[in-house]
RNA sequence: GCGAGAUUGGUGAAGGGGUUAACACGGCGGAUUGUGGUUCCGUUAUGCAAGGGUUCGAAUCCCUUAUCUCGCCCCA
């Protein structure tokens, strides 16, 4: 039996309604933000993620999909959203579009070649937002707010934000070299990791897991002392912004990005979800008002988010919030004999044309194993279509929830059912 | 990349070398030949992740591979 690929997954069944039902509402929440979508390629050349990423590129490499396509092109799964965005903003010149700043949302797979453990894929989901041509600290607050009120809407508590800034790249540069000369003396006390960190991502050390209690990490120095009156007083007023939004949010100094092109504002959005632990980070994102330049393109400020659909989803579960109306079944009906399927078959597809759920067995089950099925289905009407119907026009439904039967004529159907689905107060539809 | 534990019908599972793979749910058929959700009866895995080996005999022991779960590493 042939298997799915390691770290893939079938979404099937109830899955696939609550994804449809988180980018339902991610996709209505993004029109009232008034942002367009977007769909870029799954795979793109390879140089697009293994340049541009800075020290971290041996990494990023290790965890891509490569591939070599039959035009011998180095290709790559994409492994997240944000540079596919800007190569598209760049090659479509959207920085001459009249509507600025280019507002943009997506929503598809990602892939990294990792060891799948709990709520990581190699296929993965993500929904993210990208904000380009505004430097403005408010947009920062905006792109904030998006997550957060996204994840309230799903019913979420415990919203909180954490922000931090690494400031420009003047005073990110000043910070990661007085990082490098504090922790230089102190070398042998880290822990292995972040002897290896030292050398290629001096912020991460801020982070580690092991070596976070030890006295050097405490005293090390501080982002905040080393940003400038223009990086501060945009993380000033990224704050006041988010004040004005009335969104809860604490600053992490230790909250850093590994990747070159991050500026000012970092953040990450989390719920309070029960015995969820770390997964309760259901969001990151950031100012990179470096990479659209890096990727040769126009000197662009850029800021946006990435929120994991699969950790997003588990946490909705553990929380048992609703996902949503469930699909509700119109009509089921049921052939009595072979002879009656092409006549039910018909009308069903007129049903099914005027608006209605419908579902008509075609599995020629006896009569019993249908009423089975259409209590199963939770159908509202059965209808049963026998000679006798076909014969006279006149068509026997059955109100399943209520055990009333009725005799309606085919001119009547539609009307009837219209009457009956919507004001119905049985039970079944006012649970 | 490293480590530990798993994988038996549609589902939950028992069985840890001996003949016919338990039990339960579900499905299908019937009692009731056009009206179900209760009850009763019948039936439902030529097969135990895949392949190979040991053995008179393997779901059971050994090897390889795949996938799953949980850690480590990493996390753009």
């Amino acid at each position: 039996m042939i298997q799915k690929p390691k770290g893939t997954y079938d979404i099937t069944g109830d899955m696939g309604n609550k994804v449809r039902y988180v980018e339902h509402v991610f996709s209505a929440l993004m029109d009232r933000y008034h942002y367009d979508y977007i769909a870029t390629p799954l795979f793109e050349n390879s140089s697009l993620f293994h340049r541009g990423v800075g020290d971290s590129t041996d990494i990023v490499r290790k965890e891509t999909y490569d591939f070599t396509d039959r035009g011998g092109r180095a290709m790559t799964l994409r492994p997240e959203g944000t540079a596919g965005v800007v190569r598209s903003y760049i090659e479509n010149k959207m920085y001459g579009d009249i509507n600025l700043p280019k507002k943009l949302w997506y929503f598809g797979s990602m892939f990294r070649y990792e060891r799948p453990q709990a709520g990581r894929f190699r296929e993965f989901r993500q929904l993210g937002v990208e904000v380009f041509g505004s430097s403005d600290p408010m947009m920062d607050a905006e792109i904030i707010s998006i997550p957060v009120n996204f994840l309230r809407l799903l019913g979420l508590k415990g919203v909180k934000v954490h922000i931090n800034s690494l400031g420009d790249k003047e005073s990110r540069d000043a910070y990661r070299e007085a990082l490098k000369a504090y922790f230089e003396p102190h070398l042998e006390e880290l822990c292995s990791d972040c002897k290896e960190r030292f050398h290629t991502n001096p912020l991460r050390i801020l982070d580690c897991k092991v070596d976070h209690e030890k006295d050097i990490m405490k005293q090390a120095p501080k982002m905040e002392d080393y940003l400038n009156d223009v990086s501060k007083d945009h993380f000033n007023k990224v704050q006041e912004y988010l004040d004005a939004l009335n969104i809860e949010y604490t600053v992490n100094p230790n909250l850093v990005r590994g990747l070159d092109y991050y500026t000012h504002t970092v953040f990450e959005v989390e719920a309070s979800v029960e015995g969820f632990g770390s997964q309760n980070v259901l969001c990151g994102g950031g100012r990179y008002d470096r990479l659209v330049e890096m990727l040769d393109g126009p000197s662009t400020p850029a800021v946006g988010f990435a929120i994991g659909m699969e950790r997003l989803i588990t946490a909705l579960e553990y929380e048992n919030l609703s996902f949503g109306e469930e699909k509700q079944l119109d009509v089921y009906v049921i052939p009595v004999t072979s002879e009656d399927k092409e006549y039910a078959f018909g009308l069903g597809n007129a049903l099914r044309l005027s608006g209605f759920t419908v579902e008509i067995d075609s599995l020629n089950r006896s009569m019993k194993s249908n009423f089975k099925q259409a209590d199963r289905y939770h159908a509202h009407f059965v209808m049963i279509i026998g000679e006798t119907e076909r014969n006279d026009s006149i068509l026997t439904l059955k109100n399943n929830h209520t055990k009333e039967e009725f005799k309606v004529t085919i001119d009547q159907l539609i009307d009837f059912l219209d009457e009956h689905l919507s004001s119905c107060d049985c039970d079944d539809c006012h649970e």
